[in-house]
DNA sequence: GCCCAATACTTGACTCAGTCTAGAATCGGT
DNA sequence: ACCGATTCTAGACTGAGTCAAGTATTGGGC
């Protein structure tokens, strides 16, 4: 059983075991880059009803554990997701906000070199692609140039 | 007189030259990585009163136009500077949010190169250095490990 | 198995950034 | 000065996320 792990994942981290956790870590693994509504509805479905504030307390618990990683792309409500502990990115598709992952283009390290650091303590680099995805590539290309639907 | 050159820059994208704009655009330039309210503030301080809509509208008609850029840190509202044209990108201190320019890491286009693209048309990557800068560093050192402040 | 303190969850009100709409004001070409 | 197009104002609204108070659950000790 799945759960075993993901209960002894919260032991390791000094956490208490409650099916809301288990059920947030379960959809977090289903559905990467979900945002916290859609693991909320995804919990729901799994073990009947959970509370916004219970999602985002699991999830906060979680980021700050280093069992999660947040993402905020811009303009889109944050995203999570529990793959850890490798320094990936993420590309984003302008149109439909689709996001996939992408190894990181350098290698390892290098992604957290800056060519100034002014004096700063790096701990992280977030990298997001911008961009059109195949689909959504296509799509534009059919119309008068819809890519971007400004502000309208 | 500087106004002069906004005003040219903004006929050139054809867009009527309004006192809002000519403002927001003075703002821009004097404080870099402001918020929009922040933003407004400067321009109730040189034009006497905006409304927060125009504000926002500028802005993002300047942003549509490739006058300015918007810059969505995790966590924060969207900050905005003219600084264009070039793709350099930012470091952002966790403890205080302060926010500074870096050039690009690697050099012009490569940035743009991901590992692998999925079929994406790429046109821009977001780079956020994450860290903690000098004064808070220092700060830090002198507590109880205070660096992230987790839920608290 | 039961009790108790600590931790976690629920509910509902709240904040804050940003958007929408309708109507008034301004711009700029003629 | 006139008129249509664009822009600005005011104020209600949305949606993500947070706060606070009270209730329920967990898990260690008996």
């Amino acid at each position: 059983m799945v759960n075993e792990d993901a209960e002894r994942l919260l032991r390791r981290h000094g956490l208490q075991v409650t099916a809301q956790r288990l059920a947030v870590l379960r959809a977090m693994s289903n559905r990467p880059h979900a945002t916290a509504d859609e693991l909320a509805d995804d919990v729901r479905g799994s073990i009947g009803s959970i509370s916004r504030q219970a999602v985002y307390d699991t999830l906060g618990t979680l980021v700050d554990k280093g069992l999660a990683r947040k993402i905020q792309p811009a303009g889109s409500p944050a995203r999570y997701e529990d793959r850890v502990g490798d320094n990936h990115h993420h590309l984003v598709c302008r149109a439909c906000g689709v996001m996939v992952d992408v190894d990181c283009a350098v290698g390892e390290a290098p992604c957290l070199t800056a060519e100034d650091d002014h004096g700063f303590a790096i701990d992280q680099a977030e990298v997001i692609y911008w961009g059109y995805c195949p689909g959504c590539r296509d799509r534009s290309a059919g119309r008068n140039a819809t890519g971007k639907n400004g502000k309208g």
